[in-house]
DNA sequence: GATGAATGAGCCTTCATTCAT
DNA sequence: AATGAATGAAGGCTCATTCAT
């Protein structure tokens, strides 16, 4: 409220508000349009402000799409602790991997992050965020992956995890691919192909 | 050679030449800038020949990446069926997954096929192209996968089969994903735990 | 002045300001180089604004000339009501007659109004535009043409004053062509003739 | 057939079939989208012929519809000269009035006229194309309002004949605009007036 | 904090016209 | 005579971004 209380770039609370406003239009812009087809103007209205505004809150366009990135990563992190948290890793790995087999809004979550990935590919702002946001993920599912491998985890490589971690990260990321390239995916069995896949990435 | 013979809508080879020109060059600029980044002028310019020119060889700019889409295709079945010419299909596969793994333009190759995909997933037409080329190439790959299962697969549901393929699918294209978002992947290791998998879907 | 008694699209005052320029520009433009002739970046120019910004102004181009059509009908039905506001309606109509015959600039005016009609003829909500325009004249024009008959009018059927007022719409349109198809007219024989039309128009 | 018989600039007889063709074509082409809306391409593929070689019967797009122009006054010269072949110019004279308020591909005439006359308006060399056609059709008509005005014809001075002539085509294109501006013209009534008109033009 | 007027660069696409064959 | 490949200029329109208020 007072600057003098507020030290320059330490965004005040309101302003953190907002943030998550124009995040949320624009996750469902960049959906529905793609990062080049939903336009400044239409995120800041369905954000419900003026598009000038949103530069009050972000450098650019490419800011804005880092940050939902980030946010989504945090997302994710949450889950797998929650994953960790619960009783039976294996178990709950299975039934993410029948959820993503069946949620009927994949589309839309795939068209937002083969956007961002493809963006990336070439903005190298954009790409240092998802690198390192995968790098995070993969860390926590690391630590999943040796919840579930039990005592027999410490007999394997740092790197065998890893890559267990990474085809992990491949499998799920195929999955939204797919939902693009084959919408009528025979979900009953390919979620039991893919349940295979699973347990034989967790189990030594 | 005689006009009686040519219909209209018949392209001649210069025609076809040019096209895979254009290709080509499109190609590398959806690659190099992605499919908004590229403009059509440095298309032309790429393929030397007026970017007016381009609008008598395609309808327009997705028509061209349509047409880059499907000759992909024709590259991914032709790969496919030599493998299935080959004499032992599992090694084959393995080695398949060998090379995605280390392959160093994996990157531009994702940059494309990224592109490619977020755009089909809100341009109804490219989807289409998109969709049926994944069509395509399953049926190949069943028909891989069958031969890598032996007489054992007139067991199994052709869904199984399916689904195999499907998610065969994903793990490349998951893969592929890692070349952004992991770029400093473990190959080797990943590589073993790839072939891991291969192995497991190519067997009952 | 107060936001909530202004909702988000009502133009402001300053927008409506800025509307004018473009529509006075505009209005120059297409009559020196046509409808077609003129950019919009032209249009642009002459208005002393981007040609962007007239995006915010208007929806595209059609829009800008159908505005002028309704700004020029705004005009036509004032002065008809002016002349009806008059003591000797015959006598404003001959004078109108001797005016169209005779002023000078009546080839910029035919220019503007023939691209307008060119172009209705084969766009559909411009045609849509001028119909309702020349509803509302011709409606106004049957007004005038009820008190220049006087009360003998009440005799005549209504489809006979409308037409009456069609052709006097035709008279003033031919007018307007002849300004292009015959330059040298012979205006004082012309608006002779002209005037003896128009008191069989207006007698019963 | 031979070169040496054939001087330069005079077109075989083959090229003058072959101009008539584009021209038919070109007609249809401009009433359809207008002098600008159509291309050559679409004009040489409704006349059944390569864009280039329309260059090689016609200097360019302009020269085109300057000869339609030109084709269109024969027509109308020789309408008129009929007319004047027959028993009664009157009679004759208000059936064409007749006519031109109910025939109902007005709509298609009209397009073409009005195309032609809005870029006359800022063609200079069109402009001298129309303005020749017209003058040549007036002349006709003088002779044809003087045979229906019979012998009193000669006490009247001619400018007063020509300006019954500026005028009897001022109704004609009158009427045309109003096929445009007034689609759902009260035919019968309107037909009604414009006799009316005829009439007075017509006799002393 | 918030607005929205304003810009200017750039993009896809069309088209009259030319020319080698 | 005839084709159609090829060009290059231009045009309508969009949009990220800035800035005065």
């Amino acid at each position: 409220m007072c600057a003098a209380l507020n030290p320059a770039h330490v965004p005040t609370d309101r302003a953190l508000a907002r943030r998550q406003q124009v995040l949320d239009a624009a996750a469902e812009c960049f959906r529905r349009r793609g990062f080049h087809g939903a336009s400044m103007a239409e995120i800041a209205k369905t954000a419900g402000m003026s598009a000038g505004h949103i530069y009050n809150l972000f450098e650019n366009k490419d800011d804005v799409i880092a940050a939902i990135v980030e946010r989504d990563r945090d997302e994710i992190v949450r889950r797998i602790q929650e994953t960790l948290d619960g009783e039976d890793v294996m178990e709950a790995m299975l039934a993410a991997v029948e959820d993503s087999c069946h949620q009927p809004d994949r589309d839309a979550e795939a068209a937002l992050n083969l956007e961002v990935l493809a963006e990336a590919s070439r903005n190298a702002k954009l790409a240092r965020v998802v690198v390192n946001s995968e790098t995070v993920i993969r860390r926590k599912a690391m630590l999943l992956i040796q919840t579930a491998l039990g005592p027999k985890a410490d007999r394997l490589p740092a790197d065998d995890i890893e890559a267990r971690a990474s085809v992990l990260a491949a499998l799920f990321n195929g999955l939204m691919v797919l939902s693009v390239s084959q919408p009528d995916l025979k979900q009953a069995a390919v979620s039991r192909v893919m349940q295979r896949m699973m347990r034989v990435l967790l189990e030594p």
